[in-house]
DNA sequence: CCGCATTTGTCCGTATGTATA
DNA sequence: TTATACATACGGACAAATGCG
């Protein structure tokens, strides 16, 4: 039922928020509210809000109430988990689309800010480099760090949504045979193209950079298979 | 109850499906056996269930049974178009980001297929840039076929996904004082590029085409300014 | 074409847990 | 602590849609 069209509870509760134009974190009418707003039994209103929930579009606060949320991207990460791990050759392939979409933005911002980036940035982006060797998480912070000065919210959250589920599948798709010495020297390389503002540096650093990834890719779909034969 | 962790029934729901290796276009178990398997009740499993189709993990047929889904990209269409339409200032800013996302995507795109375009896929482009001038859909088509040849689905699903939102929500945000004959030009350079092979020609054509399109964003923008005054 | 079984869609009533005041 | 409002969960019942014999 819940397709195209303006019938349905879910889409009739969308066009509800924008005729109020409620914006995020205001609160949504009640059940008891919806229910007689749009006679509809409270079965009906809640599996439309659990969609609208999924989607990120309300948020459910339990035992209070629920409000308008603020959509953001990251509700795709358990369906494109999903799509990745159901995929073709146990997701291998999906994982290699994911990286390859990330390259395309990550080279394509790295061109936009690389005359942008302050010194203050910068020797952040030097700490963040240094604090790969042991914490994971600054490998996320390093690329979320590097195009936030693009303004673009919608772009910066994209990459977070896939830097995150990459590595949420990459350890369940097969180890990565980690080379920390080769990620450091890579990251190292994007910052002192970004220092010295050299654009189409930066973005042969970056190229560089998800080169090695994808590798890592093809190594453990070479072993997928020797595992099979 | 329905975010991180594992054990909730949307949660357990997704970890079956991986147990069973069941792959898109499968049959879910029905309701009832959702209900014994997971000890919960049908309310609280259809609730579940109403989620992943949101999410496009499952596809329910009225009457007939729910399936496993592709989690095809377009299930962001309405948490997108949600994101825009409540955005600061009548979404205009949010529009801007969307458009500068499929320039990335686009001109990092065109430089991988400008030497792999066959002949037919050329001609097939120039009919439809004829076609631009009556049919809005070919537009649609046309940034589709373009990069047809990447054999990236995720990227070809990202591309069109964003497409649709942009021209759902430009008819909302603001007549977009469309010039048929600039954007006939604009398409057509593309093309032209491509026959040349010309990765660097096509990026700028592409570049090019994305300004004028930020352009109308930016006279709608004023145009709004000016009406709130 | 019809009727049947299966499955999902909707509704009602009720009880329970939770957060706020 | 108590009270209230809200979301969560359960069980049962009937309606609607689909596929099939």
């Amino acid at each position: 039922m819940s397709r195209r069209g303006g019938d349905t509870v879910q889409d009739r509760i969308v066009a509800l928020i924008h005729e109020r134009r409620l914006e995020p974190g205001a609160p949504m009418p009640t059940e008891p509210q919806l229910m007689d707003l749009l006679g509809a039994s409270r079965n009906s209103v809640r599996e439309a809000i659990r969609a609208l929930q999924a989607l990120g579009i309300v948020e459910i606060r339990h035992g209070y109430g629920t409000f308008i949320g603020h959509a953001s991207l990251d509700v795709l990460s358990p369906s494109l988990e999903f799509r990745i791990r159901t995929g073709a050759q146990g997701g291998i392939r999906a994982l290699h689309d994911l990286v390859e979409v990330r390259e395309i933005l990550e080279t394509g911002l790295i061109a936009k800010v690389a005359t942008t980036t302050s010194a203050s940035r910068l020797s952040a982006l030097d700490a963040l480099v240094t604090a790969l060797q042991t914490d994971p998480e600054a490998d996320r912070a390093f690329h979320a760090l590097l195009y936030e000065s693009c303004g673009n919210e919608l772009v910066l959250q994209l990459i977070d949504l896939f830097w995150r589920v990459y590595h949420q599948v990459e350890s369940a798709v097969g180890a990565p045979a980690e080379r920390t010495h080769d990620i450091v020297a890579n990251h190292r390389r994007i910052v002192d193209a970004l220092r010295a503002q050299d654009a189409a540096g930066a973005q042969d650093a970056m190229r560089r950079h998800f080169r090695d990834v994808k590798e890592r890719i093809a190594h453990a779909q070479a072993a997928q298979e020797g595992a099979a034969a």
